[in-house]
DNA sequence: CTGAAAGCGCTTACAG
DNA sequence: CTGAAAGCGCTTACAG
């Protein structure tokens, strides 16, 4: 049996009532100093911890919030757990890291969300239908799809500036004075790889160069051998690809084959992962600003933990160019 | 206000007690097929979610698995942090990921662990003080330290054998040929790299092999780095560095510097991430298998939070060298 | 198999 | 500022 130290038992050896060791450690109440300093004493003696969950189920709320999250093998995404943490741990949030092998949120998932009650939920690169995002809606809980944006306006969302970031990457490779492009697409379904897509085929149009589409799947393995694929058939004057971890991979294959970048192609990636800046690839890539993303994101949840609105918007943050060999 | 539905609501609209409701919900317990039916159908008309704090509360134990990490860079890491998520999710466990910035796991999130009364937790690339250990074992909460030993006999451990893995590793260098080698520590408070060094320079030393130690952090930044100092003052026929990420900037200020590999030296990692199976790196290593030493972790841990029993071993897998273009 | 009732460890009006 | 008491949403003996 295991035996757990209760704020009884410290109110007992304190000598104070059981409500007065609640209010020391609930912050806002009223308690003297004296009494403070009796129930320190013999919680520090008993080794007592507030039960987090007797408190939950009072106050009818918790401090956890689910986090969802696909693709850890792109470091982009242990990047954002690691600084939401952070970040929520601030403000005495926890993470309930939610990790999905599908593209979809399984429904084991959704339920393990709503048991535990969490305070709020982030979706990074993971989709969710709308019938279970309209669940948490239900339940009053605050929801952000977080690098994905979603086809109605009930929900909050925060993102890169997709469309501009690909639109001036377009603009950035015509003035290399690029002739044929490709554009490698990670998962058509994202938001993500389709306004990157949109973006930039939307500037090579305006000037009438030709373009190519190939989709692969926002892995290394699927830059590596869809780039090995491509140039079987031709040699672009430029690579964009939807995200920096195919676009390393897109490097190694051309390397392999012999091919010089810059010289040969040049080849611009997405996200500006750590990677990116190593001296074997040297990648110019858009920087995604994960600070401000996750610094939005926190700011809304908390605001809508506070006082529940359901208040849905689009944010998107600009980002920037970051220059390098590849181009 | 937040209406949340109770399984009184759902009893009071199924027309059967509450406690039917729980019985239904709770696995294990007698209920007839037709009250089953009848709650579930009112639960699903209502949105029904047994509450999973109530339910702690009232069993003691919670069915969250607290996660200790620190090295979100290292590819290693997010890795094990999938693979326990996903395995303990088939036992209907959750995980609390606690992210420490510091070596050392800090007082606030040692509470956190404490307050949410977890069921077990694992220690992975972070250190925590055996004061701290102990309170754990004060409230019989099982504890696992992965990739990391514990001086004291008086905790669970589960790791490589770091050892005879860098015997071996060293058996087969020497074996190349080598006259005079290196050894590249990671963080040297870690068992990880005092074993990896130990079982390294044991069998240089029988074979009369000079050899030298840098001391580094476990980083690519510091591989990197560190490889540059070296490679100012000599040049030894091999390196053995402490883990993958480390080797991949050790591999790449070779490059730099226009030091060929195998050619004029060699390099072997420790872990086999996914990075140093790419063309650009193609790594010789060490490969931890992370399947065996989750399955081993999630065992005892499921064992002890079935019946505490606080039983403390020195768990050692073995692995196996993959040989690549770097030696 | 089912219901009424006690109780898990807290927070929070309510009096004083 | 403090204590006695109600109650959060469940599980689980106890009877029937």
């Amino acid at each position: 049996m295991k035996k757990t130290v209760t704020a009884k038992d410290v109110a007992k050896l304190a000598g104070v009532s059981q409500s007065s060791v609640s209010r020391v450690y609930f912050t806002g109440a009223a308690v003297s100093e004296k009494t403070k300093k009796k129930v320190l004493a013999a919680a520090a003696e008993l080794g007592y911890h507030p039960n987090e969950f007797a408190r939950s189920l009072i106050t009818n709320r918790t401090k956890i919030i689910g986090l969802v999250m696909k693709g850890v093998q792109n470091p982009f995404y242990p990047q954002v757990l690691s600084q939401f943490t952070a970040e929520f741990k601030k403000w005495g949030y926890s993470v309930l890291f939610v990790h999905t092998n599908n593209e979809e949120i399984q429904n084991e998932d959704v339920e393990t969300l709503l048991n535990y009650n969490v305070a709020g939920v982030i979706i990074t690169d993971a989709t969710m239908s709308l019938k279970v995002a309209k669940s948490f809606k239900n339940n009053e809980i605050p929801l952000v799809f977080f690098n994905r944006k979603i086809h109605t306006n009930d929900f909050y969302s925060v993102s890169c500036n997709n469309l501009n970031a690909s639109r001036r990457i377009a603009e950035f490779l015509l003035a290399k004075g690029g002739t044929s492009m490709v554009y490698l697409a990670g998962n058509e379904q994202t938001s993500t790889s389709r306004e990157r897509e949109e973006g930039f085929t939307e500037i090579l149009s305006d000037h009438n160069i030709s373009y190519k589409k190939y989709s692969s799947d926002f892995t290394y393995e699927g830059g590596y051998h869809t780039a090995l694929e491509i140039v079987k058939h031709q040699l672009p004057s430029a690579f964009f690809v939807a995200n920096d971890i195919m676009a390393l991979g897109v490097l190694d294959a051309l390397r392999k084959k012999g091919i010089r970048v810059p010289e040969d192609t040049k080849v611009v990636g997405f996200d500006n992962i750590e990677m990116s800046g190593w001296p074997a690839y040297q990648l110019t890539t858009w920087e995604q600003p994960i600070n401000q993303m996750v610094e939005k994101t926190v700011n809304y949840l908390l605001k809508e933990m506070a006082n529940y609105t359901g208040m849905a918007r689009t944010v998107e943050v600009e980002g920037s160019l970051i220059e390098r060999k590849t181009t």
